[in-house]
Order: C-alpha cells, then structure tokens, then sequence
DNA sequence: ATGAAAGCGCTAACAC
DNA sequence: GTGTTAGCGCTTTCAT
C-alpha cells in the first residue's frame, strides 16, 4: 500500500532505526546519512503513519474539544482561537460537539477510554465528580474553560467585574432607574452576575429591589428553557411581561441584559410596546457577540480569542508535566460602548467596537 | 498502564483472539464465553485502545473536515449538522480550520498522508488538480461541501435557482427598479447568482443594467478583498459609492445582494444616506444567516443542515464503496420573507422565519 | 467455536 | 552512529 519506513530503509541502504531517527531528528545521527535519507524520504514522498506513531509513542498529539453545541459567536470565537492555537503547536482537535449532558458523558468517556486524545478542553459545562476522579486516574490532562473545578486547571471570564462594569457604566451615565434582564436563577453565571450587578448599585447607593430583576424563570414554554433562560426567545418574553406591569417609567430606565441574545430578544419586546433605545430604555448587553456591533448594542465584551489561546498554552504545559499544580485564570472583561446607552456622544469610541482584536 | 485485551483473555481464561471476536462481535462465537468475556469486559472497565485498532483496522473511524475559518452562521450550522450526523455513525471528527490557501493545503496533505482520517470533507473551498490526483490515487473518499469538481462527490446549493427567487420576488412586489450587490466578479458563486438573477429579470422583460450591478470590485482597501467582497465592509463601501453616484430614484429602488453579510453592510449605508428600509429602498439578501432574522432582512435560505447532513451520508457510502461514481447532490433554496421588502402585509408568513427547521 | 501467531507501521532500548 | 529487535494493542488468518 501506501509507503513506510521499511522501503525508506531499503532504498537509503540503511535500517528502519536510522530512518526513524531521522524522522525524529534524533541528534546523534551523521549529516552525510541523514541527507541521503531525508532525500529517499522526498522521493517516494514519504510521510509516517500517525497512527502507528501514536500507538509506539502513546501519544496522539491530538486533542479533544468538547463543546456545547455552538450557537452562537462566543463558541465559534472561542473554537476558532483553541483550533489555530493547536495547530501551532501541530496538535490536532477532535470536535466532539454536545447538546445534552447525555452525550457530553458519552463524549468524556470515550476521550478517556479509548486514549484517542492527549488531552481534554472542556467548554461551558462543568465536570462530574466521577469524571473527575476518573481523569486523575488517567492523568488525563484536562483543563476547563468558562467553567471551574477546582482540581483542574481552568481559563474563566471575571463574570463578578464585568456584571460591576455594565450598571456601572450605566450609572456614570446618569441613570438612576436600572433593571437586570438575566436567566435562570440557580445558573452559577447568573448568579454571579446578580452579585456584580447588586455591588455596583450598592456602592452608588442604590439598591435592586426584587421588581427589577427580570429573570426567564417568569418566562413558560419549552424554548424559553434553553441554555438556562440565556437566549433570545427568554429575554424577549421576559422583557414583555416585565414591560406589561411596570407602569409607565417617569424617569429613564435602564435595563443590563446579562446576554447579548437576551438583550436582543428584550430590544425587540421594547421596540413593539412603541418605546425607544435608548431614548426610552437603555439597554446593556453582555458577551459582544458578532450581533452586538450590527444591532448597536453597547456591551461587556468576553475576551474570546484570548480564552481559547490561554486554554492551549496550559494543556501544552500539561502535556510537558501533568502534575502541575492546577492553575486558575480569570480574564478580564472589556465594556464596548455603542449606542444602546445613548452614550455615544459621552463616550466616543472609548473601545474599538470591531472583533478579531486581542 | 491501561487495560488491554491480554487482561481481560485471561481474567475470562480464554485467548485474545476471542476477546477481540467479542469486541467486534463476530457471529460465530459461542453464546455463553460471549457472555463471559463480557462480563470480564464490564468488570474491568475495559475500552479498545482507538489507536491500535485502527492501525491494525486500517481504519482510523474518523473524518477530517476542512473548514474556512467558520466566521458566520453559515459555516457553523453546517459544521454542527456534519459533527452530529458523524457521531450518529459514531466517528470522531477532525477539525481543520483554515484561514489561508497555505493552510488549506498543509491540512489536506496531512490528511492524505497520514492517514488519520478515513475521509475528507472538503467545505467552501476549491480543489488543487495535485490534490484531486493524490486522492484519487490514495483512494480516500473525497466530498466537497458547496463546492465543486467533477471527479468527486459534491453536494451544493442551487444558486442560480436562488438567486433567480430573489429579484422574482421583488418584481411580484411590483418592483420595477432592480440593483444587484455582489462580490467580486470573478467569483463562481457571484457569476451563478449573476446569471440567476438576469434570467428572473429577462422573464419580466426587465434587464439588468450595468450601472445597477454592484459589485466589489469598485472597493478599495484591504478589507474588502476578503471572502471575495462577500463581507460586510465591503458591502457598506459598494453600497455607499452607489447612493453617491446615483441620482435620487425617483420610483421605488429595490436591491438583491447576494449574500446576507453584504446586505448588511449595505443597510447600514442606507440608513446612513438618510433613506429608509423598505419605504425608499427595499433590501433582499441571500444565506439567511443568524443576522438575518433580527434585522428583519427578506433572504434566501440555503439549507445547511440539510448539506451537512447529506454530505456525512454520502461520505459513509463511500466509506462503503470507494468506486461510487461521483454524485453531485443540489439542494434547493428557500425564500424566507421578512420586513425588509415592504412585503410583510402582502405576504404573511409565506415561510416560517425560525431556523433548525429542515 | 476458539487458541496461536503473524502482522499493522512505528519507536526505543539494546547491541556493536 | 547505526542495525537489530522487542514491543505498542489490536485484528485476522490459520489451524484445530
């Protein structure tokens, strides 16, 4: 069939080791015979078996992503930075993209099992004590991202400073009246952006009275379940109802949607009760996914590509010594202001608005 | 380390050769050391090492996917009906994301030569003469994702058919004054939709002057040269050096740009020069990409879903069969009315706007 | 039906 | 330096 190392061998005149040396540039290997080799090789264009190597070095130089199925900028952006950072480092990624928690097991324990990766990244979803166990055992290089276990390394966002900054911004602005547009309660993301959110009205003497927390847990239907309440359908009826029994705002109100698809979905609620962005409601977003830009939306921006980069970085070291101690990264978030505050004018340009920059 | 099969043949006091008969469930294997040796296999928690297997095998049960750098909804929702139809079959998917041709080229020699892949799934992207000779000569399975070439399996989009929908569309809306926004001209899609396009307007005994076809090519800057001006700068740019240079329409100006992003960045121009969409000037795209439902954008959908999972169950016949004679699938567009014609009233609901339909 | 043995294509330890 | 050999963990004849 297809060429190896044996035929290399025997038309270079030398044995299978020399040629493997070769091919592993092993130092101690004469100039004279690794040229005459290294040619052999360009004729019959030779390239070795990956799969052989990987079984006689057990290694794959492969890694397994495993990914909420991704809708959405924030994983495409993130994939994007995790795949051209791995192929730098010539690695390989097997995509196991997941939609239920079912077959992210299915995808753990396969990347376990059959030792077709050297290591894992494991996207937005958190990690089962038994797995967890298990990848010890293994010393399965594993690192999380926008996720957490402490055991494991593992690159978040600072969900905290980023919910600070929104209502903060919004405050600098002036407005006195703000609301909080988020998902399902029990959601660990959500709850740390309440928090963030809840000190900053805090520290300007304000408060955030239960009326003003907009959650999707009001919201009914099967849609509005999704991804805990963070996606369009959710922020779009929540925003309504909310709108239905508030009365009329006499003062300019805020609302910090603590997803940029929530805030969409919210935008278009505000937009059919006849009411304005920003001139009746200001709007604040969270993520700055590739709408954010188009719809105007002034945002916290999650600092993708860099997330993707760390997490490599790290599995690489791994790789060198999986028994680092795990190493716990949070970035910092960025505010993006557009026009949704109708801060353009107050703040011109006080970040770039265009993706692909860090 | 690991468990093997060795481990378990003799935990269950039989030879390997029987386990791995289990493994593979051979037929002729007696019920009760079938029974056995699974119970062995249960209690040792054993898996196959993937590595081993597909050396021996010959078969790495895997598919390499060469993606250009999925910005946009079109390229993930495709990479995300081709993951999931692949792991229905239970392969792995390699992902080769691709910025330039450099990479598109180290990706498939790799795929080709190290045999990590069973097949390939080449998206958006031509093929080289040397490679299309390589693989027909390595016999690797071979399927280009809207994209074309003979000698190969190709499953892509009727653009002419869509883009004769387009301008079809907006002449039954009564619109008499017709612009085409496309990329460059060379491209092979942007001379389909051309043509597509022209033949909607010839039927209506309309033709499509050359002052009215805007094209990307007129742009300048480093920007607008990316994707082949498929790109929302350059739809701005093209779109604003138009509403420059024409006088003000006097009867209602309507514009097929023949990819949603491009519609995008010519809505902005409009907005921009002070006219209103659809009142002064009506707005049809193509793609139907995430933007598209939000901004309201009437376009036409290319179902890919449908592409990705076609392309998997073609690829899992030639996994079969490498002798298949090529197959060139064309699936149909879909018309998806929204705002951005004026045609809301006149069309209620002519299709249903939500995606993840087909 | 099942055990033994010969690969699959490579790496790495061991000789010289 | 370089050839030889023993694995890596499995599949697959070939006997029996």
């Amino acid at each position: 069939m297809a060429v190896t190392i044996y035929e290399v061998a025997k038309k270079a005149g030398v044995g299978i080791g020399t040629v493997s040396r070769v091919l592993n540039d092993s130092p101690q290997i004469s100039p004279a015979t690794r040229a005459k080799v290294l040619k052999v090789i360009k004729e019959l264009n030779f390239q070795p078996h990956a799969m052989a190597q990987s079984l006689a070095r057990r290694k794959t130089h492969t890694i397994g992503v495993v990914v909420p199925f991704f809708t959405g900028y924030f994983y495409v952006e993130l994939l994007r930075s995790i795949q051209r950072a791995l192929s730098q480092h010539k690695f390989d990624l097997i995509l196991y993209g997941v939609d239920d928690l079912q077959k992210r097991d299915a995808s753990l324990k396969r990347a376990l099992q059959q030792r077709r990766v050297d290591g894992v990244l494991l996207v937005s979803m958190n990690l089962a004590e038994n797995f967890a166990v298990e990848f010890q055992r293994r010393r399965l290089p594993l690192a999380l991202v926008d996720a957490y276990y402490d055991q494991f390394d593992s690159i978040t966002v600072n969900n905290q400073e980023g919910a600070y900054s929104a209502p903060h911004h919004l405050i600098r602005l002036g407005y006195r009246h703000i609301a909080m547009l988020t998902g399902h309660f029990e959601s660990i993301p959500a709850q740390t952006r309440l928090h963030g959110c809840q000190r900053a009205l805090q520290e300007a003497g304000m408060t955030l009275p239960e009326g003003m927390i907009i959650t999707s847990d009001t919201v009914l239907g099967e849609a509005a379940r999704l991804n805990d309440g963070f996606n369009q359908e959710a922020g779009y009826l929540a925003m309504r109802n909310f709108l239905a029994h508030q009365p009329r705002p006499d003062c300019p109100l805020a609302v910090f949607a603590t997803s940029d698809i929530q805030a969409i979905g919210a935008i278009k609620a505000v937009k059919e009760s006849g009411l304005r962005i920003p001139d009746d409601i200001a709007i604040i977003g969270f993520d700055d996914i590739e709408f954010a830009e188009y719809a105007g939306l002034t945002t916290v921006r999650q600092p993708m590509a860099e997330m993707g980069l760390k997490a490599v970085e790290r599995m690489m070291a791994l790789l060198e010594n999986a028994d680092l101690a795990p190493e716990h990264v949070r970035l910092d978030t960025k505010l993006v202001v557009r026009e949704s505050c109708g801060a353009a004018k107050l703040q011109p340009a006080l970040v770039q608005s265009s993706p692909h920059l860090n």
